[in-house]
DNA sequence: TATTGTTATACTCTATAACTATA
DNA sequence: TATAGTTATAGAGTATAACAATA
């Protein structure tokens, strides 16, 4: 409730870059803006890994995985904050590119060990490069002091404090 | 297989909500923390709303009919950065449930201006008293300070600078 | 020609439930 | 009993392409 007037942004000359209608209440919402501020690199994302059609969520799944070798899907799930059906889907479709194979674990039978495999290897490598890209132009908005109050501040937001 | 024991994250102070793998790399882009914050705001918004049965974009759709009436599908697609269809389908699931309707314009017959009924008007203000708890729970992570910081960087993402 | 709404299509993501095999 | 994987299902969102009516 009563965060800040939304009129105080559009004066002067930076025109809002979603133009049209007052967002009345919605300006309001620290759910509205993040939902606006993830949509707008969301979508850079796409247009950036466009050539190699990759999606953030599954960018993140190869990144874990390599950092990660043998980590089962439910510890994908855990720490992406999804369900074990949604993390199945995503590792699906990455094992149907032969980006991710799974191995049964000789440990315990249910649970299957998830890998990069040499084309996963590769294609994480050429995306590195592009994210890189991509992070410069959001990060070059922010001062490095602000930045970092920023991540801090989003951290809190899904560590609950 | 030497991922980590997810228990041992639950010592010292700052032990993360989402327990278990290293995240690696993608500790340091901004993208993932958004994304990571945007998806707990979001699970948080659907439990609130889930006997409402409404979606953050479900409701800024009502909330933007709501403070613009009369606007086009366009007018919230440029808005709420989506494109026609995406917008569409959108409003076509509101108007199937009776929060919105359509007239067609006598200015331009091109148009549909959008509006909310009498059952939106008040479900929207059920919405509204729900979504107020919800806010809360997320605002009272910050200071007023940290909290202007955070909404003036987001908006910085999304309008680009 | 450009714009608005519309339809069709397809893919991704999300979530729930239920089943299996293991533990 | 609980857990990991799996399958099925459904709804929501996203995006592209194409078409009709209108400007």
């Amino acid at each position: 409730m009563a965060i800040k007037s939304p009129q105080d942004d559009f004066e002067g000359e930076d025109a809002p870059a979603t133009p049209g209608l007052d967002v009345g209440r919605l300006g309001d919402l620290l759910g509205f803006h993040l939902r606006m501020a993830h949509v707008a690199i969301y979508r850079d994302f796409a247009e950036t890994m466009e050539e190699l059609a990759l999606t953030q969520k599954q960018l993140a799944v190869m990144e874990l995985v390599a950092g990660n070798p043998g980590a089962s899907q439910i510890d994908l799930a855990n720490t992406l904050g999804t369900d074990r059906a949604t993390m199945m889907a995503l590792v699906n479709r990455l094992a149907a590119r032969d980006l991710i194979e799974r191995r049964p674990s000789a440990a315990d039978r249910r649970r299957q060990e998830l890998h990069l495999t040499k084309a996963g290897r590769a294609m994480l490598a050429r995306a590195r490069a592009l994210i890189d890209k991509h992070e410069q132009r959001f990060i070059d908005l922010f001062s490095r002091d602000e930045l970092d109050a920023l991540l801090v501040a989003l951290k809190r937001i899904y560590k609950g404090k």
